[in-house]
DNA sequence: ACGAAAGCTGGACGGATGTCCGAGACGGCG
DNA sequence: CGCCGTCTCGGACATCCGTCCAGCTTTCGT
């Protein structure tokens, strides 16, 4: 064990300020992952950005890994969190396709640059065994959301899903990425298309 | 103009050596591209698997960047012709829906690796805008493919396609895409679920 | 108020990377 | 054979990266 252990620090007290420092340093990271994209960004960028310094970073996380390992946890966490609040609590059918569609497009719009580091990062899990079990994680709650809206659907319209949820999660994600990927590039139908493509799918898939 | 610029170089001969020899280093580094993904191959990697030198490459392209951009527009004619191999040639409905969901789990076996690093590169060219025109040719390239097999489809069973073809794409890449990541994860079921994901989605889209 | 622990700083280090170049090898033509 | 343009090699170079540390300042218990 040595002297900069991030392990034995954390455990050495309560739960106190340096989780705390931790949580703010990964937010900060996060800002600038999201920024850079994971390829691009170097403890120094973040560093920066955050104001913060080199040894900082390492007096706080072993490494690199462990910082943007922690830096996914949190980053799924705020994700779950988002998209929870879609959850639509719709009574009739058509409002939910309605709130479906308006929530996927607003998450969208708002958040644009972390769903592009969350594709990112789902990319760089397809080569860096290190990032799956998080990203699996991240998509199986993406994959539950997708499900509660579809069910939602169903019992308002008074029948059971006609198809399984990783079938449903694919087409939304697929859709939502490519409406990420317009959307970026400057495509203003790129929302609309969104909202019109969330009704097609749930009023086909269901 | 430098002696090593090689539009000039190109430009002094007819169709020849060169281009050619372009070409085959490309391959090869499209081979380890796939094999290490963009963020972690170097320029050193490439020349190594390619069996060549750094400097060769340096002959053959101006900057890593011209490398990267040819390998990417090389990579998108192998794409096209990979996919219009699945155009389904089925005479009646059962057949195409079997032809394209067997079609897709072939590929989807077969290049593993190779659509892994389109789904790589497609994620930089959010974040580096000079991939950004290649990645778009060669995704609308596979939006026509997908919509060849949905028209098809639709006429074999007498009606015109429900959805447009920017729907129905972003549907059946979002379904590939899981089954990419669960194949390569591991999942036996991958290839199946592909399949039937196929046939429901082609189903209900049209 | 004092001393120890925690927290932080800036830089040093070895290694990897993209770029570039000098020198040699190859191959066709005079 | 001898020459010269084409091609290739391996290393030099500056830069950037992740890691690590010696020493400084701040915080806090006693």
């Amino acid at each position: 064990m040595t002297s900069t252990d991030a392990e034995s620090r954390f455990s050495r007290r309560r739960a106190d300020k340096f989780g705390e420092r931790r949580r703010e340093l990964a937010d900060a990271a996060l800002a600038t992952l999201a920024d850079r994209g994971y390829a691009r960004t170097s403890l120094r960028d973040i560093a920066q950005a955050s104001g913060s310094s080199l040894g900082v970073l390492h007096y706080y996380f072993r490494d690199k890994v462990e910082l943007i390992t922690y830096c996914v946890s949190r980053y799924k966490a705020r994700c779950v969190e988002r998209y929870d609040t879609i959850a639509a609590h719709a009574t009739d059918p058509e409002e939910l396709l309605r709130d479906a569609g308006e929530g996927l497009a607003a998450t969208l719009e708002q958040d644009a640059l972390l769903h592009r580091l969350w594709y990112d990062l789902r990319s760089q899990s397809l080569f860096e065994e290190s990032f799956r079990l998080d990203v699996a994680d991240i998509d199986a709650s993406l994959e539950r959301m997708i499900g509660r809206i579809v069910d939602a659907y169903a019992a308002l319209v008074g029948v059971e899903p006609r198809c399984s949820r990783g079938v449903a999660y694919a087409a939304f994600d697929g859709l939502f990425q490519q409406a990420l990927l317009r959307h970026l590039s400057g495509d203003p139908a790129a929302l609309d298309d969104l909202r019109a493509g969330t009704r097609l799918l749930l009023t086909r898939l269901v």
